[in-house]
DNA sequence: TGACTTGACGTCCACCTGACACTAACCCTA
DNA sequence: TAGGGTTAGTGTCAGGTGGACGTCAAGTCA
């Protein structure tokens, strides 16, 4: 086979991925965030994220940083490319194109700790997050959007919660990742109406009257990204 | 300011972006699509696109790599970035990421030649192309995939057609995008609802009742992609 | 036991969508 | 100039969807 080159005018980057993994956590939607502990932006927060390895897939990278990052381990079906941010100077160190990530975190996932080169990650409010590194603020508002896109087809709301959950649980999900109001009955009956769910038969008691568990329905298949 | 490197881990790649623009020829959809001069892949047909230079934006490698391979002349508006195709393999001269974009071509940008390293640009059917070089079989579906979805919200169908035009003519470029047949009565309730579009009073003759003709509404935004 | 809290439920209306068949206007040819 | 060919243009009905809305039920707790 022929020897191939690169041609001359290829512009060689940095390639880098961030993540933007979001989770239930005290009612809220939270997204995850580490605090960076070098240069540029030390002690700020960010997204997870970080620059792909050579021979490593973008998704593969992107798993292997929010492991080393936040000790968070996800499955792939979990994760999907949204949108690629290069603009020059977004980085003060160079030319660095970053694959960005959405991540839905499963209902369990949320013990964090940080870890590589960061000084900490924790769940922060993914609607009013701090002051964020570079451009992650835009990164971060996009995967909002995106994910409020998702949640229309994809049954992705069910992946926030643990294995039973109560029907207002699962609107408050909805209701986190919309960040607005939904009307209890007509949430009830569009759910309902799916056959996604089904009564566990138990009820959960607390304030007020109980409320019926449900489970994920048997042959629902899971939400991929 | 403290002097930044890169950190020795970050992986160098090429950086290319590939466009997948589409118009209306002959009643169908078709892509543009260049026929390569160079390995790999020689005289193999390929979208159009290249390698990011320095300096320049993703957007502005994408509009010159059309320029000089397609002599197609865009603006920035016409063009979105939808996916970043990174898989090690996916190019043999070495790791090679692709940004890919979607461009919708206004009627009249239809004439193209050859350029650059290519042997000749031609529009051919985006539905059934030819065998194409690398993965841009997997880019050019996804586009497709994009562009239907699209469609639905942004008025989007109207770029590809000339000032004015007919219903008629509307639909068949809806009926081409989708790849399907759509009722006539229907089609013309829907749009017609939108307010979208004006009579011009005029009336088209031909083969047949002559029929109306439209243009868009005085205070309709254009589609942004 | 009564007040409080939260869960559960059904109806109505507006709107949208899709299925469906006939008439209208023009051209061309015999 | 009449008739056939061809395409444009129109309305209705049924079913489904989504949003607005109030009331009763089942617990807890003081």
């Amino acid at each position: 086979m022929t020897r191939l080159v690169l041609p001359p005018q290829a512009t060689q980057v940095g390639l880098a991925v961030d993540i933007a993994a979001f989770a239930m956590h005290g009612g809220e939607l939270r997204a995850l965030l580490v605090q960076r502990g070098e240069l540029p932006h030390a002690r700020d927060w960010a997204l997870p994220g970080g620059f792909v390895q050579p021979g490593e897939e973008l998704h593969e990278a992107a798993l292997r940083e929010l492991q080393t990052e936040t000790a968070v381990q996800l499955e792939p079906r979990h994760l999907e490319q949204f949108y690629t941010f290069g603009e020059i100077g977004r980085d003060p160190r160079g030319r660095i194109v970053s694959v960005a990530h959405l991540a839905v975190l499963p209902h369990g996932t949320v013990r964090v700790s940080g870890g590589g080169h960061t000084l900490g990650a924790e769940w922060l409010s993914a609607h009013h997050p701090p002051r964020l590194a570079f451009d992650h603020q835009a990164i971060l508002t996009r995967a909002l959007l995106r994910l409020q896109l998702r949640l229309e087809y994809a049954n992705l709301a069910l992946d926030f919660l643990p294995d039973t959950f109560t029907l207002p649980e699962l609107q408050g999900v909805y209701e986190a990742i919309l960040n607005r109001q939904l009307d209890k009955r007509n949430f009830r009956k569009r759910l309902l109406a799916q056959n996604i769910l089904t009564p566990s038969g138990e009820r959960r008691s607390g304030v007020g009257r109980p409320a019926q568990l449900y489970r994920r329905a048997k042959n629902v298949r899971v939400a991929a990204l």
